[in-house]
DNA sequence: AATGAATGAGACTTCATTCAT
DNA sequence: CATGAATGAAGTCTCATTCAT
C-alpha cells in the first residue's frame, strides 16, 4: 500500500475494531490493548492516531452517525412519510434493520446509554435526530398532507415507534415472531394517520 | 443507631447511594470511593455487606425491579387494559413517570444497556417483562375483550410504544411540550384497539 | 457443656481447625473466616480466644510439638537404638509416619519453612529436635555400645535419614514402593553401624 | 541503556530482586513494591513484564531449576556414582552446596513446602528430580556395578541422604561441625554399596 | 510513521484486628 | 463469654497515556 494512504486506512481499522469490540463487550470494558490485538496495530500506532480514548470514542460517534446516516437515507428520504405504502415500507425495513445491523444498533445504544451522561454526546445524537425529525416534517409540509396532529407530533410519534419497535425486542426480550409485532405496529400507525382524513371529511 | 440488626439498613444506604450514582454517572465509573462518600459509610463497611462490586450490582437489579413492580402495579394490576379510560390513564401516567421517577428509569438504563452484554442482566429483565406481560394478556383474556391481534401482540405493542415515548424524549431530545405526544399515542392506541371492533360488527 | 470447660474446648475446636486448614491449604492462605467456617465458631469467640493471628501460630506449633513428642516417644524412649531389631522397627514405624500422619507432617513442613525466617519458630524447633538428639544420645551412652563414629554425630545421621526418608517422597516423588526404600535404608544403616564392631574387633 | 531488547534484562532484574526476597523473608511476605525497591523498577514495569504474581512464581521456578541443574550437572554427570571416590565426592559436594549457594537452597525450599498445595509447582518439581534418577539410573545400569539392590532404589536411597543432610541443618539445627556428618554419611553409604560386593564374592 | 517499554494513579478486594452490644 | 459489624491499611492488578528509539 502507498505510503501516503496510510493514514486513513490505519484509522479505518482502528474504528472498525473498536465498534466491533463496543458492540461486543462494551465501551468502557474495551482496552487499548483489545483494540491493538482486534485491529493488528500496535500501541504506538493507536496513540499515534489517536491521542485519547475519547478521541476514539468521538470519532466512532461520527462513523456511527455517518452509517446509520446512509442506512436512513434509503427509508426516510427516497420514500418520505406522504403515502402508506411508504410508512409501511418503512416500519418493516426498520424492523428488518434491528435485526440485520445489530452491531451498528448496539453500538448506536452504547452511545445512547452515555449520553444520559455525557452532554457533548447527547448534544451530537440531540441533533442529527433532530435534523432527521426536522427534514421529514418539512418534507411533509410540502407533500400538504392533512394529518391528525401538528407534524412534528406526528414525526415524533413515529420516530418513538419505531425506536420501541428497536429497542424492545434488544432489551426486554420477544417470544413471538417480530413480523406480527410489525404488522400491527403498521397497521396501527396508518389507522391513526387515516382517522384524520376521516375527521377531516 | 442499635449494633443489632443493622444490616438492612447499611444495604439500604448503601444500595441508595450505588442507584443515586449510578443514575448521575454511570455505574462503571462509580467506584467503590464515591459509593463511600455517598453512602457516609467506610471502604470496609461496603465490602462486609456486599462481597464484590457486582454483588452490588445485582441487589440494585433486585431492588430496582422490586420498585418498578411497585410502581407499575399502580398503573397495570388496578387499571388492566380493557376500557379506553383506563389506556388513556396510564399512557399518560407512563409519561409522566418518565419524568417523575427519572433516577429509576436512568438506572434501568443502565441494566438495559449492560444486559446486551451480561447475558445474567438480560436473563432477569427478560423474566420480569415477560411475566408483565404475561399477566396482562391473563387479564385481557378474563376480560374477553376483542381486539385487533392476538392479546399478546396488543400488549407487547403497548409496549413498545411505552418504552419508545419513555426513551425517545431521554436519548433523542425532545422540542415541544410532552403532553402533545401524549395525547397523540393514546389517541393513536385507542383508534387501534377500536378497529377492531368496527371490523367484529 | 459445663460453662465451666468451655474455654479448652473452645480452643481445641479452634486449634483443630487451624491445623487442618494449615495442613491443607498453607497458614498464609488461612484465614481468619476459614478459621470460623471450619471450627465453627464466631468471629468474636476466634479473636476472644487467640488475640491475634501469631498467637495461634505459637498455640499451634506447641500443640504440634506436642503430638509429634507423643508420637515419637512411642519409636524412641521405647526402644531406643542400640539393637539392629529396634533400629529398623525405628526406620519402618517413621516411614509409616510418614504416610500415616499426612497431617501432622504437612503442619511441621510448614513450621520448618517459616523457621528460615521467623527466627522464633527456627528457635522452638531447634530446642525441641536438639532435645530429642540429646536424650537419644544419652541412652547410646548409657548403654555403652560401640559406634563407628561418636553418638551425636550416629544419632544426628539417623536423624538426617530419617527426615529424608519423609521428605522426599513428600517433596520430590515416589514411582515404586516405599518398602524398598525402608528396607535399604534400614540395611544401609545396619551396616553402618556394624562396621564400627567389625573395626573393634 | 537501550531500548531494544531491554526485556531479558528487566526479566532478570527482576527475577533477581524476587528471588532474593523469597528467600530472605518467603514468597508470600514479599509485596509488588518489595520487588519494585529491590529489583529499582517502577510498579508498571513488573506487571508489564509479568502479568500476575504468580507469573512471577513461575518464572522463578524455572529459574531456580535451570540452576539447581547447572548446579547438579556438576556433581553429577560429571562423576556418575560408580566409584567410591566419586561418592564421597558428591556428598561432599553437596554439603558444601548447602551452606554455600544458600539462597538457591531456601528458595527451592520454599517451592517445596508450596508444592504440597500447589499440584503445578508439585508436578514440576517432581518431574525434574525424576529425570535426574532416572539418568543417574542409566548411568549406573551403563556401567554394569553390582549393587545391593536395583539401581532406582540405590539412587533414590542416595537422594533421600543427600536431601537430609542439606535440610537437617536448616530445619532442625546442628551443634557441631557439619564435616562430621558428612564424613559419616559418606562411609556409610560406601559400606553400603561395598555390602553387595561382598555379597557377590 | 511506528514501536513497545515505561509509568503511576487508582481500581477492586482481602483481612487481621477492634469494639459496642 | 459471645457476637458480628466496622475499620482501613495494604495488597494485586489494570490501563490510558507518555516517550525514547
Amino acid at each position: 500500500m502507498n505510503r501516503r494512504n496510510v493514514r486513513p486506512t490505519r484509522q479505518r481499522q482502528i474504528l472498525d475494531a473498536a465498534e466491533h469490540l463496543a458492540a461486543r463487550q462494551g465501551w468502557m470494558e474495551t482496552t487499548f490493548a483489545d483494540i491493538c490485538r482486534e485491529a493488528d496495530v500496535s500501541n504506538g500506532v493507536l496513540t499515534y492516531h489517536f491521542k485519547t480514548k475519547n478521541d476514539i470514542l468521538f470519532a466512532m460517534l461520527e462513523d456511527v452517525i455517518e452509517r446509520l446516516q446512509g442506512r436512513l437515507a434509503l427509508l426516510l428520504q427516497m420514500q418520505g412519510l406522504s403515502s402508506a405504502d411508504k410508512i409501511a415500507a418503512f416500519i418493516r425495513a426498520l424492523s428488518e434493520f434491528g435485526q440485520g445491523e445489530r452491531e451498528l444498533i448496539l453500538v448506536l445504544v452504547q452511545f445512547m446509554s452515555m449520553s444520559m451522561q455525557q452532554p457533548e454526546i447527547a448534544e451530537r445524537i440531540h441533533t442529527f435526530f433532530a435534523g432527521l425529525l426536522r427534514q421529514q416534517v418539512e418534507e411533509a409540509r410540502e407533500e400538504n398532507v392533512r394529518w391528525p396532529d401538528e407534524p412534528e407530533v406526528v414525526v415524533k410519534l413515529l420516530q418513538c415507534l419505531a425506536l420501541g419497535l428497536v429497542l424492545d425486542p434488544l432489551f426486554l426480550g420477544l417470544d413471538f415472531p417480530v413480523e406480527q409485532l410489525t404488522s400491527a405496529a403498521t397497521a396501527m400507525f396508518l389507522d391513526y394517520l387515516a382517522s384524520s382524513k376521516d375527521a377531516a371529511q
